[in-house]
DNA sequence: CAAACAAACTAACAAGTGTTAGTTTGTTAT
DNA sequence: ATAACAAACTAACACTTGTTAGTTTGTTTG
């Protein structure tokens, strides 16, 4: 278990306030007293405060870029496929759900890095809906729009931020196996 | 056709703001900007920023209210009163588009209105849950934590917003039943 | 011990924040 | 014409924002 530099604590901790407030309305005033330092001393480990908010979102979408690189690389079903998705979605949101706020909150105030999130973000939906595409060409998959399928999928996923933390007691695996229920067989008996 | 008040076409043009760049992020200049005045000059149509936001958040929540009320009043099967709901976000989300961002991303920003809001969300919530917990009973929804389906399909509901206006082109009757199979019976064939 | 370093501090800055007060302008009703 | 009103304006306020400069403190390394 590598030690946590104090960088890296700083980023951990103001994407914490991140997902309370959102971006803008977390001050470094803010950050700096939930670390018991003051403002200035932030300083002397990161540069900006929209240095943070790179670091968050960009280490987290290229995971999901990493990720689904690896799906497409396989030579599974696409039904199967779709559950290797969903696995990864669970596995990077319960790992930083924090960060995932952000992305999904605060990826328009990035200023640099901002088309190159955008670029991550759309190659992703590219290849998902592609594999729905193929999936539906294969007789595997109802022959709906694809970009509202996927909408409906992804929305899902992206979310999931929002509830892993509140049930302590559900484990990732049974999250995982009802998320493939629901979402691939829907709710009906 | 009632005409819009100056108000209103103040807290219209703030949704839109608040979509693109959050509440905290948008300046009253901002906003007066994007009406060609001056910031002052809002201050004679409302009373303060929070005002704004307040209107904006609380009057679609009570929309979602009224319609449940109308769902739960009604007595068809639980599936039935599930596509009701799906019909109910999809009316409401394509006439708020920009009033859902704020609700889904500035609630928090809300100060004596959090509460009211909260339990109106709280509520809305606990109705949903009773309507599958009761489809499960019948037999008609299969027997998989509610609390996982109903994130599931109202994550999927309350992000609507954000690609109903991507496409001019779909007609809410289609997105509406495309919705209804896919959230239903899942995305397999 | 000395040097180097990590990590905190105080003080201050220029710019931006929501909001108020008081005033001006043009239109509508009496 | 006069009064009333809606809706804009200028100017200013007290406060908050992210950030910089320069300094101090305590620990680690040579």
């Amino acid at each position: 278990m590598k030690q946590e530099t104090r960088q890296e604590e700083i980023i951990r901790v103001a994407a914490k306030l991140f997902k309370e407030k959102g971006y803008s309305a977390v001050t470094m005033r803010d950050l700096a007293t939930a670390m018991n330092i003051k403002a200035a001393s932030l300083y002397n480990h990161i540069n900006s405060k929209q240095d943070i908010l790179e670091s968050i979102i960009i280490s987290i979408a290229e995971k999901f870029t990493v990720g689904m690189t690896s799906v497409l690389a396989s030579n599974a079903t696409c039904i199967e496929k779709l559950k290797e998705i969903i696995a990864l979605h669970v596995e990077i949101s319960s790992q930083n759900i924090y960060g995932m706020a952000a992305l999904n909150h605060d990826w328009m105030h990035l200023e640099s890095q901002l088309n190159h999130y955008k670029k991550l973000r759309n190659d992703y939906e590219n290849d998902f809906k592609a594999i729905l595409i193929e999936g539906v060409s294969a007789g595997e998959i109802i022959d709906i729009k694809p970009d509202v399928m996927m909408f409906s999928v992804l929305t899902t996923l992206r979310s999931l931020y929002l509830w892993i933390p509140k049930k302590e007691d559900v484990n990732l695996q049974e999250l995982t196996s009802n998320l493939n229920e629901i979402l691939i067989k829907g709710v009906v008996k």
